[in-house]
DNA sequence: GTATGATTGAAATGAACGTTTGATTCTGTC
DNA sequence: GACAGAATCAAACGTTCATTTCAATCATAC
């Protein structure tokens, strides 16, 4: 069945690319997990690339609408008098990829393990598949998030989210680990809403003095 | 010389592994950027996995050098009566990549660019690699950090450090990009500074309460 | 039953890969 | 000048890569 082995080739295909990275898995890796003939993933999907390309659309576009379905509802119950709270907004942002992770099992997982290692590719080629996704969540959160802190500048603004959004990549990679940096991490229940409290608070730090040069170190 | 042609193969497998990835780069990019012969590579570093390693070496030890020597100071002055700072223990593992990344000029750059994407590589090969280098500093902060949060739970820390190394590796990869998610980030001299405010303020956040978790574990 | 279009399978393509080899050139010492 | 070791070089090694090809197979409609 063509659904079938479409689908076992997605599968293949996001483990190995989210363990081994893109360009260090091949087709007959892929065809080989899947079970299905070598030619069929270019008969399928036209090219590698594409294969890529389909992997990400087919779990960041449900993500992504949930992110920005939660976004829309903050703004609803606002207009209805209740004030969106940082936080909140900052968990509409982190709590569906998590979900996500869940709601898929293994695969989720390992599909979220993906997303983090995209976060730090830098591979023009590669880097537009995963922008065209991504980007107009993130143009849609930066307004709200500039509204609710005044007092920084755009770009600092900016910075914070990228700060989150590294956050969030590296856990999503780390709870994927076997043998992560140091010790063992515990993958619990409540790992979302730590990195939401980390990332909320983080966001609400004072504003930094202008140009704060540490006064003991000289230059 | 050979002096000069193991540096030009390092600066040149520093930007390419950093620019497209250790598995996308070939030595025949590497020995032509550098403007020596293919086999220069095995004859002075034996493999392309060893000059990965290499690579590291050259630029991380000394940074790691300074992130202790920086910790090592903040107990000296506890010692001295000057009750340690959370702030200051994560600008003394922050600073000091920003500080190798400006000394080293555009090299130093891309070097960290390419420290922010090791974060994110599962190969357990390249891991180990990486590892040997970082661990001893994790494990050196590890402890210092759980004594400045007595009410939050170990693996709660040890998230949290690793939600602050998410967000350095990330901003370093970002601060190389010409495109980066949204918009253009100004890479200004307080970058690092405000790196540091927001995860200062992160790791200070408040307990989360919600979810208990039993403490059946063994602590 | 047979024609049709979608799908598979095995084999082959040329290009690129990391690595090895052996001859050659450089560098410093006696 | 002669020698030894370090370093370079072009060429070739055997593999593996993504992709193509084409006959065989399948389901389905006529």
């Amino acid at each position: 069945m063509s659904l079938e082995t479409k689908e076992h080739i997605l599968d293949a295909a996001e483990r190995l690319f989210a363990d081994e990275g893109f360009s260090a898995t091949s087709l007959r890796q892929i065809t080989a997990e899947a079970g299905v003939n070598l030619a069929a993933v270019n008969y399928h999907f036209g090219s590698k690339e594409s294969l890529l390309t389909a992997v990400f659309e087919r779990r960041f576009v449900p993500i992504n609408k949930e992110r920005l379905r939660r976004l829309d509802e903050l703004e609803t119950q606002a207009a209805d008098g209740t004030p969106i709270e940082l936080e909140q907004v900052v968990r509409a942002f982190i709590v569906p990829a998590f979900r996500a992770a869940e709601q898929f099992g293994a695969q989720g997982a390992k599909f979220m393990q993906l997303v983090g290692r995209m976060h730090s590719e830098t591979n023009q080629q590669l880097r537009g598949t995963f922008l065209k996704l991504f980007q107009p969540v993130g143009l849609r959160f930066l307004p709200v998030l500039r509204k609710l802190m005044p007092d920084l500048a755009e770009e600092e603004v900016l910075w914070r989210l990228h700060f989150v959004i590294g956050s969030l990549a590296h856990t999503l990679v780390c709870t994927q680990l076997d043998e992560p940096l140091m010790g063992k991490l515990v993958r619990g229940e409540q790992l979302a809403e730590s990195l939401v409290q980390f990332s909320a608070a983080g966001m609400a730090a004072r504003v930094p003095a202008p140009v704060a040069v540490p006064k003991s170190e000289r230059e």
